[in-house]
DNA sequence: GCCTAAATTGTAATCTATTTACAATTTAGA
DNA sequence: TCTAAATTGTAAATAGATTACAATTTAGGC
């Protein structure tokens, strides 16, 4: 069944602008383009030339970013302390992804 | 903990464009805002004078109104078979949201 | 086949949202 | 006080979306 209460393949589909990214967040958009150049964040799904988009698990990794800043941290010791977070979040949807597959084709 | 693997709180706030619900669902634009005139659909976080924004609960009733379509159900009929799920997946919804408000607050 | 209501589609003109690319400014710590 | 990190400002151009008019297509009853 598709409609699983949070199905993660469409979950992971859900491109959000940097607009509403910021609203949510309360991170300016300047500030998060600020992010992208370093390559902190990634904005996923964007065309040649088109505008970003940003996924849940960056969205997520924005908010504990901020979340450490507001602690005091410098930006790199932030990104430095969520990583692991971040590569564990990202491991496990994609662990919840292979299921989902594998539940449909069954 | 903020970083549960699915954040409620956080899913409901991911807003998506008409023109990536359109790429996501396999559903033109110009349908989605038919199907939104018809009332069978709302768009959300929508300002005055501003863009349509999706949610995932929206986005998940179009894609389970486009299956009964492709089964040969009329609109009409469509929407009414999925309108039981679609409550029980906004409810369900709204308990994990408050009862992750009671866990922060804890 | 003909008729009707539902369902869908087309599009021009306009407006909103975002982009890039330049650079300037502010902040924190040695 | 000096330096590198971090952030911010903004103009001009482009991408993406809106509305509002209407036209067209489709399915089912007769």
């Amino acid at each position: 069944m598709l409609d699983k209460l949070f199905d993660p393949e469409l979950i992971s589909k859900l491109l959000v602008s940097i607009g509403d990214v910021s609203e949510v967040t309360g991170i300016p958009q300047r500030k998060l383009r600020y992010w992208e150049d370093k390559k902190i964040i990634a904005s996923s799904g964007t065309k040649e030339g088109g505008t970003r988009k940003f996924d849940y698990v960056n969205i997520k990794k924005i908010i504990l970013i901020k979340e450490l800043l507001d602690e005091g941290y410098t930006l790199e010791t932030a990104v430095r302390k969520i990583d692991e977070r971040i590569k564990n979040l990202e491991e496990a949807f994609e662990r919840l992804k292979a299921k989902t597959d594998t539940d449909e084709s069954r």
